[in-house]
DNA sequence: CGTTAATTTGAGACCATTCAATTTCGGTGG
DNA sequence: CCACCGAAATTGAATGGTCTCAAATTAACG
């Protein structure tokens, strides 16, 4: 059985947190998985369950979300190509919140049980994915500080920052663009806003001059005003773990 | 050299989280350790800091923050004796947010390199850590949700019920009261809110027969309708971490 | 090319904020 | 033990950022 490349994103992802061995990789590479298309808004994990696999985004965008009693949705984060998006499920067991696609995707969902071997028997891959779901924890704490402590226009200009940079690292920019792939209604509940007052937002930083958006189609034209009007500062997305730094300082 | 009992408690909550082993248990209990008592308001971890130390809270509370641009701090989390508060750093390198004592503390100062050692050594531990980091994680996306599509008063009422469920679990209640560790403009900062507001939330609260509070001792008179008013579900706070029963199911 | 979703704009209402002042609490020293 | 002082809590009045409601326009998609 051959291993199949399509798992070579992670592997590669993962080693930039923790060093892999060959073993390590081949290993990764060998997981078991199944490739799957979605439709955009198709539920990937629902709160509540138990899921047996976990899935990795192949293709397209995803995110977590939750909603309140009263029908209002907040939306946790917000998923690449090449993410793991529902890890902590096989720690954690029941899901605490829901997972869907942004767009039409392609998963490769994995066997909880074979990741839990994978977590056993390579203790180095289990350390890059413990550190993955740091990262991720990372963020959450920005958001909180984003919808909770800043006005309407700097917590859209953070999200937008964020995004750019986590598209930047994803290799899917070119010249501070990318195709933004939320709604206004989604960009909303990423920051705790209506969609109405997002529009209100959008017009005013593409007013300044900030950025350029049509159709879904976003370049940021001063990114450094940008970053000022979104108080961003990157430190929180950790694109440079030290903690690889330090271990090989450790070991030298 | 005998191990110090100090470290019990932590040996206790993580193998609440993943079976361990009495070698498992006997590895935690000998990590080294300084007993440092420090007074409120006391900075355990700076933000863009390479703490070499984790922080194990022994006495008292404590809370983590970040300060926006024009000042304004959000807190993203409360926590309580006997967690380690910056387990994260260990991981990660660089500090992404800062932590600070609410009250006078006692804390065991744990040098980060003994902790990776430790991780290196005992798999089974950690696991457990990995969750505990996990919990953390869903707490944070909990708060996502309350600052970002909550009321003033949900918001209020849900971090009560989050802190008497918390409190209970440590041992740190009696018959639904506790004491509140957080002045009303900490607790806004938690909320997202200002001191004012917060303080005309408590007395609807009070005047809805939900709480009584006063001189910082909070008791839960009608939890029923606290958990109502915050639109409150405990499963985020994954008390009963599912991992362990699927771990045993799995060996069994 | 029709149909639905998404974006855009306006006007008015409201929840939470700001500003300001007063009262109470907690700790400390005389 | 009481007086004092700063911190914390409390209350009022006015402002304002964001929301709600509603309608029109544009874009996306089969």
């Amino acid at each position: 059985m051959v291993s199949d490349p399509a798992l070579a994103p992670l592997a590669e992802r993962w080693a930039r947190y923790a060093p892999l061995s060959k073993g390590d990789r081949d290993a990764i590479l060998a997981l078991p998985f199944r490739r799957k298309e979605v439709g955009r808004d198709h539920h990937l994990v629902r709160e509540g369950q138990a899921p047996q696999n976990c899935c990795l985004l192949l293709e397209g965008f995803a995110f977590r979300h939750k909603v309140t009693r009263d029908g209002a949705r907040q939306i946790i984060s917000i998923h690449l190509p090449g993410e793991l998006v529902d890890l902590q499920n096989s720690l954690l067991g029941l899901a605490d919140h829901n997972v869907q696609t942004l767009t039409r995707a392609v998963v490769a969902t994995i066997p909880q049980a074979a990741l839990q071997e994978l977590m056993d028997r390579q203790p180095a891959v289990a350390r890059a994915m413990w550190i993955e779901t740091l990262i991720d924890s990372s963020i959450f704490r920005e958001w909180v500080v984003n919808v909770g402590r800043r006005d309407a226009q700097t917590r859209v200009a953070h999200l937008l920052c964020e995004l750019l940079l986590r598209m930047e690292a994803a290799g899917l920019t070119r010249e501070h663009g990318y195709d933004l792939p939320l709604t206004q209604a989604q960009l909303a509940d990423c920051t705790g806003l209506t969609p109405v007052h997002v529009n209100r937002v959008l017009k005013a930083l593409r007013g300044k001059g900030l950025i350029s958006l049509e159709s879904r189609s976003l370049r940021v034209l001063d990114l450094h005003a940008l970053r000022a009007a979104g108080d961003f500062s990157e430190l929180y997305l950790h694109h440079q773990p030290q903690a690889l730094a330090a271990q090989a300082g450790a070991a030298g």
